[in-house]
RNA sequence: UCCUCAGUAGCUCAGUUGGUUAGAGCGGCGGACUGUUAAUCCGUAGGUCGUAAGUUCGAGCCUUACCUGGGGAGCCA
């Protein structure tokens, strides 16, 4: 007989079948004539109920269906005569695929904390929460790839290991093949990459943006999704050292199309969610956080705000409020303040746009003005900026001024340099972290539980 | 990296001005119960109080250092 996931099973259940399911046991109850088993294999957040009559099974075999414990259920579908259920599987066999031993178990019936699931990661995805969780990653990883290829664009894949600096984004684990304990020394003692497997310092990337431009101004759209690494020693609920990014690319685009894409993908997103993974967020909105689905409904009914850097300057000013850190234009926007904006002054989403030119990256496009860049930050609620964009600057010689006047090396850009110079094209493009996405579409609170294995500083397990 | 809070049973926690033998709920184990829904009821086992040093007649409690974790901040996505 061929096995039936518990999801199809109650999605078209067919009364008085002969059916088998295989799953894990969450819990087991009764008394001594009857035991009632709930099932889950991880199809869908629901348990099929099992009852055994225990007249007619082994009673080793049913001591060893315990918590955590892995079986096979050959049964008749039928209507529960219980509340709680619509129907159950009154078992005829069961088959143990995988004792569960009940004294070292960890998991337990009741609730545990994320800080103590976290230290079992290996077993963390048979929770209810952390099914919901990794369901809903999968199925957002999918909805992604789907808006971009019913859009025209194309996923290009950007190098993992990279010999650039990209755009000097923060620190990044370098990549070698030397044996570390004896690294070969040049003359004036520093280490002599040109006898490393790449010939030259190479490191994990910390984006793909770069080539994905180069990818742009080929094929028109493209994007990235992929990991991406970042070295620093930040120890907060928002970072991750290896995280997944995705980074859509578009020739032709200019800063407010740019905005109208990001928007349009934020909302297709949580559409996708609201429409393919009710019974997750249901879960996560009732056992996590009870605002979850009023905020995403929120985002996709309302339009996001778009307003200038220097006019996000003025509300915070004329907010009267104290500030832990001093505004000015030309100073960056703390969390406080983007929290203010978002959260208490326009209460939505908001894009700020135009950026002075110090506080954003070289290739951000020069306004006329001279002053500020075409740059654009999407902040939410709650976990503050989500997307961060720009439309690029394509003029090479404004280009070439920017990373002299940055006293960036001309020679770790000189590929990237080159696609100004032939057949160059107004382009824009954003970074959007896939797990701060997720964060947001759970209501979880740490991005930690928003991967499968998190990687910060000090923790590489499993 | 900085600030701050915490670490006591498998889990979540309580533990009085420093004082004899460190407690509870859940989970486990044993038993009861004719359909349970985080079942219920009775019983029971389970501890190097994060690690190391110090103060003291005496430390779970005070001091110092370190380790680990939470929250906030910076960096950022």
């Amino acid at each position: 007989m061929k096995r039936i996931k518990i999801k199809e099973l109650l999605q078209s259940p067919r009364i008085d079948t002969e059916i088998m399911v295989k799953g894990w046991v969450r819990t087991k109850r009764g008394n001594k004539n009857i035991a009632f088993i709930a099932l889950n294999d991880g199809s869908t957040i629901n348990n099929i109920q099992i009852v055994a009559d225990l007249s007619l099974f082994d009673e080793a075999l049913l001591k060893d269906i315990t918590t955590g414990a892995c079986i096979a259920v050959k049964g008749t579908l039928v209507k529960s005569q219980g509340q709680g259920q619509n129907v159950e599987v009154v078992a005829s066999s069961i088959e143990l695929y995988g004792k569960s031993d009940a004294e070292t178990f960890p998991l337990q019936k009741k609730g545990h904390s994320m800080e103590f699931l976290r230290e079992i990661a290996y077993l963390r995805p048979r929770t209810n929460t952390f099914g919901a969780v990794l369901r809903m990653r999968h199925a957002l990883a999918y909805a992604i790839h789907k808006y971009f290829n019913d859009k025209g664009f194309f996923y290009l894949h950007t190098p993992i290991i990279t010999g650039s600096d990209a755009e000097g984004a923060g620190e990044m684990f370098h990549v070698t093949t030397f044996n570390l304990s004896n690294v070969p020394m040049d003359k004036s003692g520093a280490p002599d990459f040109s006898q490393d497997f790449f010939g030259k310092p190479t490191n994990l990337t910390v984006s793909g943006q770069m080539e994905g431009e180069l990818g742009a101004l080929a094929l028109g759209d493209i994007y990235t999704f992929g990991p991406t690494f970042r070295a620093e020693n930040s120890n907060t609920p928002r970072h991750l050292a290896e995280f997944w990014m995705i980074e859509p690319e578009m020739a032709f685009y200019d800063l407010s199309d740019n905005m109208d894409l990001a928007e349009d993908f934020i909302k297709y997103l949580i559409r996708y969610a609201l429409e393919n993974c009710m019974d997750d967020l249901e879960f996560l909105n009732n056992m996590i956080d009870k605002g979850l689905l009023d905020r995403l409904r929120f985002v996709v009914d309302n339009e996001f705000v778009r307003t200038t850097y220097t006019d996000a300057i003025k509300i915070l000013v004329e907010s009267g409020k104290k500030w832990e850190y001093p505004i000015g234009w030309g100073r960056d926007l703390q969390a406080e303040h983007e929290r203010y904006l978002v959260e208490e002054h326009f209460r939505k989403p908001v894009i700020l746009v135009d950026y002075p030119k110090e506080i954003k990256a070289f290739y951000m496009k020069l306004n006329d003005d001279g002053k500020t860049v075409r740059a654009m930050d999407v902040l939410f609620p709650g976990i503050g900026e989500i997307i961060g964009g720009s439309q690029r600057e394509e003029n090479y010689e404004k280009l070439l001024a920017r990373i002299r006047e940055l006293k960036l090396s001309e020679n770790d850009y000189w590929w990237y340099l080159e696609t100004r110079k032939f057949g160059t094209a107004p382009h824009s493009g954003f970074g959007l972290g896939f797990e701060r996405l997720l964060l947001f579409m759970t209501g979880m609170s740490n991005i930690r539980d928003v991967i499968p294995f998190p990687r910060t500083p000090k923790n590489a397990e499993f």
